[in-house]
Order: structure tokens, then C-alpha cells, then sequence
DNA sequence: AAAAACCTTGACCGTATGGTCAGTAATGTC
DNA sequence: GACATTACTGACCATACGGTCAAGGTTTTT
């Protein structure tokens, strides 16, 4: 795997002329290469000057838009964070089981396979015991997970999926997926496939929903008619 | 978390009286010191000296029995690859698919439970794509996946289970499961519980049968009959 | 066009890192 | 008990690490 990799834009930044990196978007670039290092190696593991290499910039650089490696980490994750955030989707009572729980899944898998890095930096972060996202596990991600819960009982209690723990099934539902992105040198050696490619998602996605709504009760031929 | 946990074994060893430490023992005391220490910080976060402090031994007494990072971590990931191998149950096309799969999962939860840090060190490798392991992912594990989906197929082909993907099935089993010792922290925030103890264990353990069971088409009801 | 603000950079600093080594102690073997 | 072997350790080394700095550009504001 190559390491540097010359970021066009930025070179042609010496050359007077520059693309008009619209404000902040040099900080975006690195930030984009500080999430591959840390996400590969982990905070420890990540090297500064790796980080600017990717970034294709001269190291202080980096310690000029941010003043240290922890600081980075922290942009970095915080950013994830934000992103996850914002893909949280809107379920209800009313809305049909099968589809919600649908839509979950490809949803997830899709983030799994468009930005592994991502996935990979927070599957780090929680080896390590989640040392700077303590607060968030115990406020907005448990809070997330509690409202999906109550409306999945309350689906229990309509009768219309089965009993299951809903936090388990939850957790069951990001584990299925985000291994895909976490593990996906292993998922593809078994799968004897090149590359986590758009056919490999949707076969996936298949596999999953399948899998998940049959396991909550819900038989897939029951969805078509 | 504490680091340095003094070993009364080694430091006993300075008083004259060794208590026998039978030959090799002090191999395998370094190699779950560097297990803990690797799991947690992945390779290139991993400090020799933190490894030392774990052990409770002097730095260059690490390199004596190890002669380098990469050595020690080899030697901590065979030992872990040929625990696991160890625990490689035997199934045939004769056995009953729900005791199978019942017995497969709460194995691999009970690991989980009993080495997270094995399941840890493990997640990192593959995260950083297998650097030392892609040998294995494509012999031993992919044979191995590959004898058990036999096995599965024949189940499918008998009748006795639901059309699924086996090698899909298989590493949705390990992704589930393994969840539960990488991303502790996140699995006890969202259970509200303290630790990830037998309960725990127990209440998972049964979600997850339940769960992949009826996923494969075997109702929990059908087996007590 | 001058001033202010912002951005870039080569050279550098103190410290931590993986690893070594010479010397010492304990143990095994005859 | 002598001698080789194995095990241990404080002090040390070269390098890599995160981070700094002064000097020089470039862009924006007035």
C-alpha cells in the first residue's frame, strides 16, 4: 500500500495560483489523512509524520492547523461522530417493521463499505476501551439506542415481530455490518472476492436482511404480499 | 487500569529460592503481558517497555526471551491462532444443525469472554489487513470455513435448515459474538451493566441462539419437541 | 499600497523508543 | 566443587518521535 500519495491540489498551492481551496478545506484534507493513519495504526500507533505524507504537506503543517496529535485524534472522531449522527433515521410505531429494519441495515452496510476508515477508527477506539468517547457511549449513542428499543417493544407488543431483546438486536445489526469494514481482509478471503466491490454489498445487504428479519419473526415472503 | 501488577512468582525468583518456574514459564508469563499490551495498543502502538512494566520483569529481560517487537508479537498471534484451532469442533452432516450451531456460538461467546484480549489483538491485525495473517486467512481459516459450509450445505440440502449463505452464516456467528470482547465498553453502556460476567454471558449467549436459530429457520420450539 | 492576518516550511529540540552489551547471578552436569 | 549454560539486569546507544520556531510567503482588509 502506498503511503504518499501527491495531492495534485496541493502541490499546485506553491504555484502562486492557488485552486482557491475553499476556507477549510486544506483542514478537511487532513483530517481525511490523519483518519486513514489513526484508523489503521490507532492513536498510539499513528505517526504524525505518516499523517502528513498521506496529506502529501510538510509535517508542521499539520501542527499548524492542529496544535496537537491529540487534538487531531479529537477533530477526527468527533467528525465521525457528526456524520453518524446525521444518518440517524427517523423510525416510528407506525412505520412497517420489515422496511425500518431494512433500510437499517443497507444503510450501515453501505457506510461499512464507502468509508471503512471510519468504521475501523472507531472499532480502535472501543479495542481501547473507548477512552475519549466514554461520554458519548453513555449519553447520545445510549439515548439513540433506547428510543429504537422502545419502538421496537413496541412492535413486540403489537404483535408484529417477535421477541427479542432490542438492544441485543441492535448491537447484533452493527456488529453484522461493521465487520464488514472492520474485518474486510477476512470477509473477502472467505468470500474468495478482490475487493468489498457493489456487488459483494448487495449480496450482503440480501444476506442480512434476510437473515435479521427471519430472526425477528418476520419471513421474508410475508413482506411481498 | 493498572499496568504494573507485580508478578510474586518473579519477583520471588531474586531470593535464592526460585520456585521453579517451570522451563518456559517466564516465556509465557512475558506472552500474556505482550498479549494484553498488543491487544489493547495493536502493533506499532504496542511500547516494549509497557510490556515489561506488565510482567513486572526489566526491559532487556524481554529481549532476552524475545529478540524483537515483531518476534514477541509473532509469538503472542501462534499462540492465539493455535489456541483456536484447538477449540475447532468437530461437526458432520449427521449432527443435529441447532445443537451445532447452539454449541458453536456459546463457544465462541465464552472465548470472548474468557480472552478478550485475544479476540482484541485479533481485531487489530485485521483491521490493519491482516499484515501477518493473510497466510492463514487463506489456508487454515478458509479451509476450515470452507469444511464447515459443506456441512451446511448438506443440512440445506437435507431439508434440515433454511437456505442461507453458509460462509455469510459463519462469519455473521463470529462477527456477533466476537462484538461482544472488542467492543465491550459499548455492549456494557448500551446493557447498562458493569462488567461482562456470567449473567451476561448467559443472557447473550441465549439471545444469540434464539436468534440465528430462527434466522436459519429453526424455531426454538421445534427443538424441545 | 501598506498593514494585518493567515499560511507554509526547513531546521531544530528534548524525550521516548526499540534494541544492545558487558557484567553478574543462578542452575545444571560431571 | 568446577565449569559450562542459562537467566537476569543497569547503563547505554542510535534513531524516531511529537512538537517548536523563526523566517518567509500569500491573501485579505483597509
Amino acid at each position: 500500500m502506498k503511503i504518499i500519495s501527491a495531492s495534485r491540489i496541493i502541490h499546485m498551492v506553491n504555484k502562486t495560483h492557488r485552486e482557491l481551496p475553499a476556507p477549510g478545506s486544506i483542514k478537511a484534507h487532513i483530517l481525511v489523512a490523519a483518519k486513514a493513519e489513526f484508523a489503521q495504526y490507532g492513536f498510539e500507533g499513528a505517526r504524525m509524520q505518516r499523517v502528513a505524507d498521506r496529506a502529501a504537506l510538510p509535517k508542521p503543517n499539520i501542527h499548524y492547523h492542529f496544535k496537537s496529535k491529540q487534538q487531531l485524534y479529537l477533530a477526527v472522531l468527533e467528525r465521525i461522530i457528526e456524520s453518524w449522527n446525521l444518518a440517524f433515521d427517523q423510525v416510528s410505531e407506525a412505520s412497517d417493521p420489515a422496511e425500518a429494519l431494512e433500510a437499517f441495515i443497507r444503510q450501515k452496510l453501505r457506510q461499512a463499505q464507502q468509508d471503512p476508515a471510519a468504521s475501523r477508527l472507531f472499532a480502535n477506539e472501543m479495542i481501547q476501551g473507548a477512552p475519549n468517547l466514554k461520554h458519548y457511549l453513555n449519553t447520545s449513542m445510549r439515548a439513540w439506542v433506547q428510543d429504537r428499543a422502545k419502538v421496537i417493544k413496541q412492535w413486540m407488543q403489537a404483535g408484529k415481530i417477535q421477541n427479542v431483546d432490542p438492544e441485543r438486536l441492535i448491537f447484533l445489526i452493527w456488529s453484522a455490518t461493521q465487520h464488514y469494514a472492520d474485518f474486510q481482509v477476512q470477509a473477502l478471503s472467505l468470500l474468495n472476492r478482490a475487493e468489498f466491490d457493489d456487488p459483494v454489498l448487495t449480496e450482503t445487504a440480501d444476506f442480512l436482511v434476510t437473515f435479521i428479519l427471519r430472526g425477528c419473526g418476520l419471513a421474508p415472503d410475508s413482506r411481498t404480499t
